[in-house]
DNA sequence: GGCAACTTGATTGTCGACAATTTGCATGAG
DNA sequence: CTCATGCAAATTGTCGACAATCAAGTTGCC
């Protein structure tokens, strides 16, 4: 495993627990952190270059968000995402996002949906354009949906949407790359329709709409999951990296 | 305020952030620490008898589970309910809970219907009964929903249903207690109508009750909140107890 | 008298060291 | 050879003390 290093250095006023949720975060969505890894709590205060009781406050607030799991007295380990777990999260995601559709349909303001309409643009362009960088490749399709969920003005939905349900992002890097690119031509798409049906305000068509764009998703990561399960049968686990 | 003297005792063997985090977070739910109210970190640790370590470990978690909120280098509060705030859980709350009674429908058992209504039995009898303990009242009914939620069978919807959407639970032992007793006959009438559907398994219907027995509990919280807000609205929110 | 800057006190944020617990390994008996 | 038992190293959990920061009270200047 590999932590882009220092990445704590960034916002220097925030305390230390702080930016380390962020980093930690962020390595473990970006894949760089693999699901079932084990994190020493002395190797990682080094790494980040703290002390062990920030980083131990930022681990407690990354295990409620079920990020990570901690045994007491045993260790952390990054959350194994299975296929019961994605089934969940999906039926839950597709359930509020509904709702962030009909909501963002009766309070869509012109400016709104000239914003979504840039994103989906720079969406477009980057599916068969040169960005392979993988942070910036998945950012404008989590924009889209974080930004319909702030339209829709329900600050609860918009932290559950954008906070805790998004930890099936990281199987999105680990899955292969090249039937993501197809998936993304497809799911532009569905967004593209989504963002149509709201500019006629029909909340109704566009939560249908958004169910079934999730469903896709939903099919496209469970088939990698358990190819990933299945390559993983062999060597996985143990505690080391 | 008066927190209950070492609830941190049970459960000898978990360790003291977890302990905390329960007491703290009781706590709050029953109204022992009001909205608003200013948490000092020393005064917390001594009260508990444990050090600010574990103690700011608890809090960092608790803030994730939005029930206080941090302000670096300031201080750390519980978290005061607005009627927007309570408008935004229970409209996520009708969907998770309607999903809930839909997959419940399909999965219920004998043994659960028998003993869903044993819950229901014993919230009939507490209604007129002697019970005028919080802590006991209220926890039928919560168990009642958490139970349906195990049901369902989804894991992530049972957490978020049982501890992220739960904050709400706070407002009821504020409110006032002669309207609770009301609903609660109402409530309860409610509850065995949902499971009347479910155990015809019918959890179209169950869902729609379900989403109508949430709004109706949201429209006498929210009628309380306002109350609430208006006599508070003369003494309020300054650094003390 | 009013306003700005400083100072002081209190509170939060962080650190390094110590205690408690687990886990793997060695050891020995059956 | 297998299994129970005890030991030891490593890791997590906790503590008390120190540093950084904010808020309020005070002082001095205009």
């Amino acid at each position: 495993m590999q932590i882009v290093d220092n990445q704590v250095a960034e916002d220097g006023e925030a305390p230390l627990s702080d930016r380390i949720v962020r980093a930690i975060s962020d390595a473990i969505i970006s894949g760089d952190l693999p699901g079932g890894a084990w994190l020493r709590e002395s190797e990682l205060a080094s790494r980040f270059g703290v002390s062990r009781a920030p980083l131990r406050e930022a681990l407690r607030l990354l295990e409620e968000r079920r990020l990570i799991e901690r045994l007491p007295y045993s260790g952390v380990r990054v959350i194994q995402l299975t296929l019961k777990m994605v089934a969940d999260l999906y039926e839950i995601r597709a359930a509020l996002e509904a709702i962030a559709c009909q909501r963002a349909a009766q309070r869509i303001t012109p400016d709104d949906i000239a914003a979504l309409e840039a994103m989906l643009a720079a969406e477009g362009e980057q599916i068969d354009g040169i960005e392979r960088d993988r942070q910036r490749r998945l950012s404008p399709i989590r924009d889209f949906h974080t930004r319909l969920a702030e339209i829709a003005g329900n600050d609860e939905l918009l932290r559950l949407l954008s906070r805790d349900l998004w930890r099936h992002a990281r199987s999105y890097y680990h899955s292969a790359w090249k039937t993501l690119s197809e998936r993304s031509r497809a799911a532009h798409f569905e967004h593209v329709a989504i963002l149509e049906a709201l500019k006629h305000r029909d909340g109704e068509l566009a939560a249908l709409l958004m169910r079934r764009h999730i469903d896709h998703s939903r099919a496209i990561l469970e088939r990698h999951i358990a190819e990933q399960d299945k390559n993983e049968a062999s060597a996985g686990g143990q505690k080391s990296e």
